[in-house]
DNA sequence: ATGTCAATAAAGTATTGA
């Protein structure tokens, strides 16, 4: 089974790229971050057409997250639970049977990036992150193939991005952020990218500055497994080639490979 | 601070967020 994260960065900008990789990739289950657009306004009969059932947890202007599974939904959840005052859409979770009668849970997150440091926008971050250490605490006591992904807007060290010294006081890099990641992490999650390489390697390039260019990228794009996730994961694919399309996101797509097993789309 | 981009309000261009 691919299970996919992108941060695409709009939806009504990235729809030709999203549907261009979804028709090579076919993925059987993606979550896009940053979709910018209320729930309506989502165009969900171009992913129905290609076999995919879509949730969205949408907001005008800013952020949002979707998910689109080939496998149907037994159950949705929006925002991380005890925060309904959030006025953010940054969270949505969905729950599959496999066709084993086995389950899946994919939770697509968008956390929040935090910076200028010296506003509330830092302070939200590392409240989410607070809420967020609660949230997979409670879903790992499931003891269940569980997936924690999208971007965290997190680098979670300095191997992770071109130039340390770049990133030094940033929220994406402040050592009180990776301080609450690395207590998440602690609670039993495997980073999938490097429980299958020590390269390294970057799925978010600057629009500025010619980060592209010079790849002067970082790494905050992550597939985060629980142990019965982890023991089914077989690959990690980074769609670098997508930062190199026209009118391409600042984030590339993340796929994991796991030995779950898929349900069809259509019944044979 | 940015060799940039997307969305919004509003009618060409500034603002916000990243």
């Amino acid at each position: 089974m691919r299970i996919a994260t992108w941060n695409i960065n709009g939806i009504n900008a990235r729809l030709p790229a999203v549907l261009t990789w979804l028709d090579e990739t076919k993925p059987d289950i993606v979550g896009l971050q940053e979709i910018k657009c209320l729930d309506e306004n989502f165009p969900r009969a171009e992913f129905e057409s290609r076999g995919y059932n879509v949730e969205t947890h949408g907001q005008k202007s800013f952020n949002g997250v979707a998910l689109l599974s080939k496998i149907p939904f037994d159950e949705v959840h929006r925002g991380l639970p005890s925060n309904d005052e959030d006025p953010q859409s940054r969270l949505i979770e969905g729950v599959f049977s496999t066709e084993d009668g086995g389950v899946v849970r994919v939770c697509n997150i968008y956390l929040p990036n935090g910076n200028p440091v010296d506003t509330e926008k830092f302070p939200y971050k590392l409240g989410w992150m607070d809420r967020l250490y609660d949230f997979v605490e409670q879903r790992l006591a499931y003891e269940e193939p569980f997936i924690l992904m999208g971007d965290f807007n997190l680098i979670p060290t300095g191997f992770d991005c071109h130039d340390p010294s770049v990133w030094w006081g940033d929220a994406l890099f402040r050592p009180e952020s990776l301080e609450k990641w690395r207590r998440i992490v602690n609670l039993g999650l495997t980073d999938a990218l490097r429980a299958t390489t020590s390269e390294q390697a970057f799925t978010f390039w600057d629009f500025q500055a010619g980060a592209w260019r010079r790849n002067a990228g970082i790494r905050i794009d992550h597939l985060m497994l629980s142990p019965q996730a982890a023991d089914r994961l077989t690959g990690v694919t980074i769609h670098k080639d997508t930062r190199g399309w026209d009118k391409p996101s600042d984030h590339v797509p993340v796929e994991g490979d796991f030995t779950l097993a898929g349900r069809p789309a259509k019944a044979a």
